[in-house]
Parts: structure tokens; C-alpha cells; sequence
DNA sequence: TACGATTTAATCGTGTGCGATATTAATCAC
DNA sequence: GTGATTAATATCGCACACGATTAAATCGTA
């Protein structure tokens, strides 16, 4: 068992407490997103490349997985489903044909519109002040950047 | 688009930032638990009902299930592979036949001993000190919070 | 007692996610 | 310039995860 477990009460077991908040929270965060993309035909993974996009256009299959951290086994049958849906156009690279170029279709480019109210919606449902959330953000980026370092020191 | 997002270049898209954050912190500590516990022959979420029968041992299916936020359609095929382990049992309630207790094993027992390295690995991979990750549960506590009411407000 | 409503798991279909492997194209070595 | 290596995507098998549905047991109440 850890040794805070036993020294300080209230820091039992925090380590298992912060996997199920991420856990959670990140549930939880899904079932905002769930019924505000039913209507445009999306889910959030779905959702997430499409912002991806909307940001910058004309990307080859490992960029889009650079910036979601998703490897080409997710990342295909999700965006062939949205090639089926017509949001995006597939397409070889010309110059180098192992590249896959995700491009959005108009009807891809509407979408945003159509997703604008959103953002908003999400900032609602977080519940808190804006600089709680900002110093939120910079705190899980860190611990991400600490958990990848280990990863790969780990794997090598 | 957000009004914060003309009136402050720190805060563009914090809403898919902050989503993004949880989304992408998750999946890494999924990638420091996958080696830890892959000796043990355990999934993450593996782990979790064995950690949550660890601290109360015989539970029915859906205790475990308002404990992690899974529901049976998840959660029975997953007891079913800790059953077929040899980790838990599942009996039928002699009382009530419609519920399924679920059980440790003795070999499910003795792999918390096996897995009580675990924590001290998750807490130094996390790489911030005690006190900014207890202010990190207290703030995905308050933030998982408010999404479910919002949750659970849209949904009725 | 009977019978409709509720509770509890299980099942089904769809969509992620990942590791391992395969496939094809490009590049490097010599 | 050909063979080996590397790069980029696709495929496969497995394990979640959820909503919707189903099935069985129990409860409430007339």
C-alpha cells in the first residue's frame, strides 16, 4: 500500500481517485456531448477530427493522429464513416501515394455552423469560472506531458 | 463561436481544450496502466472493479456499476472475463434470483498484493507534487458534478 | 390472489480504442 | 539500379462503452 495512505487521511488512495476523476469526469463529459451531436449525425470522436479540420483543412490521416493522439487502426473506419456521411473526401496524395488527404465537403464546412452553439453549451455545464478553468487546463497538460515521458521511458 | 474567444486570445476554445485535456489525459494514464497491469493479466477497467471489490467484497453487479458510472451492458461480459480468470465468482441472490453477487476468489484476493506496487508508479508518472493533485481531484469533483446535473436536466 | 409496474441483469448493435500484422509506396545503401 | 529498409495506411482480433431492448423476478395493490 502507499505510504501517504497510512500518513495522511486525507490523501488516501488519491492515485486511484485521480485515474476515476479523469475516468469520470471524461464520462461525464461524454454524456454533455452525446445529445448535443445526435442531431448533426456525429459522436464526439467524430466531432473531435471534424474540429481538427474546421482549424486547419487538407490533412493527411497521421496529422489528424499526431493532434488526437489515435493511430491509423481508430482513425480509419472513423473517418471512412465520415466519408460515408459525405462530411470529408479521401484522397491519395499525388506526390507520395502512401498519404491519405482527409479534405472537407462543403456540406463537411456547414457542419461548424451548425456546431457553433456548442462550445457554449459545454462552458455552461462545466460550472466553473473561467480562470478555475484555464488553471485546469495548464495543470492537465502537465500531468499529461509527465505520464507520455514515462510511457515512452517505460517502453524504450 | 464563444464570446470569449474575441475577447481573450488566452481562452480560444478552451471548451474543446479543457474536453481534449480530459479526453487525452485519460488515454495516458491508460498507457501507463496498460504495462503495470499486463503482468497481472488485467485491463484498466479490469482493475477498477477489482479495486473496488478490494475495499468491499460482495457486491451486486449493479453496486459496481453506480460505484465506477458503468452499466450492465458493460460490465457483465467484463465480470464475465474475471470470472473466467478464476478472479471473482457470480452467484445468484438466494433471496432475490435477479441479482448477481459478485465475489473474490482467493486468487482474486492475492492479486492485490501483486498489484500493490501500482499506486506508488501511478503517483510518480502523475509528476506534480501532493498538494496540486489533491486541488486537481477537488476541481474534476466539482466539474464532474456540474456536468451530471446538466446531464441529467437536459435528459428530463 | 392476481396482475400490472418496477427492478435487475443480460443481450444486441454500433462505434471507438489499441497492439500486432499486412500492404503498398517511397527512400536509402551500395 | 536493385535490394533492403523505412514510412503511411489499412486490416484484424480483442476489449470496452453506451443506448435500446428483452427476460425474469419481485413488489404493490386492488
Amino acid at each position: 500500500m502507499t505510504e501517504q495512505a497510512k500518513a495522511d487521511g486525507r490523501s488516501i488512495d488519491i492515485d486511484s481517485m485521480l485515474c476515476f476523476d479523469l475516468y469520470s469526469t471524461h464520462h461525464a463529459v461524454g454524456q454533455i456531448y452525446t445529445p448535443l451531436l445526435a442531431p448533426l449525425g456525429l459522436t464526439y470522436p467524430q466531432y473531435l477530427v471534424l474540429l481538427v479540420l474546421w482549424r486547419s483543412d487538407d490533412l493527411i490521416v497521421g496529422e489528424i493522429g499526431e493532434r488526437l493522439h489515435l493511430n491509423s487502426s481508430t482513425l480509419t473506419p472513423l473517418i471512412k464513416r465520415l466519408e460515408a456521411q459525405g462530411l470529408v473526401r479521401r484522397t491519395r496524395d499525388a506526390k507520395d501515394e502512401r498519404k491519405v488527404r482527409v479534405t472537407l465537403t462543403d456540406e463537411g464546412k456547414a457542419r461548424q455552423g451548425e456546431a457553433s452553439h456548442i462550445p457554449d453549451c459545454i462552458m455552461a455545464a462545466f460550472g466553473l469560472p473561467l480562470d478555475e478553468l484555464i488553471a485546469l487546463h495548464t495543470t492537465l497538460g502537465k500531468m499529461r506531458a509527465s505520464l507520455l515521458a514515462h510511457a515512452a521511458a517505460d517502453g524504450a
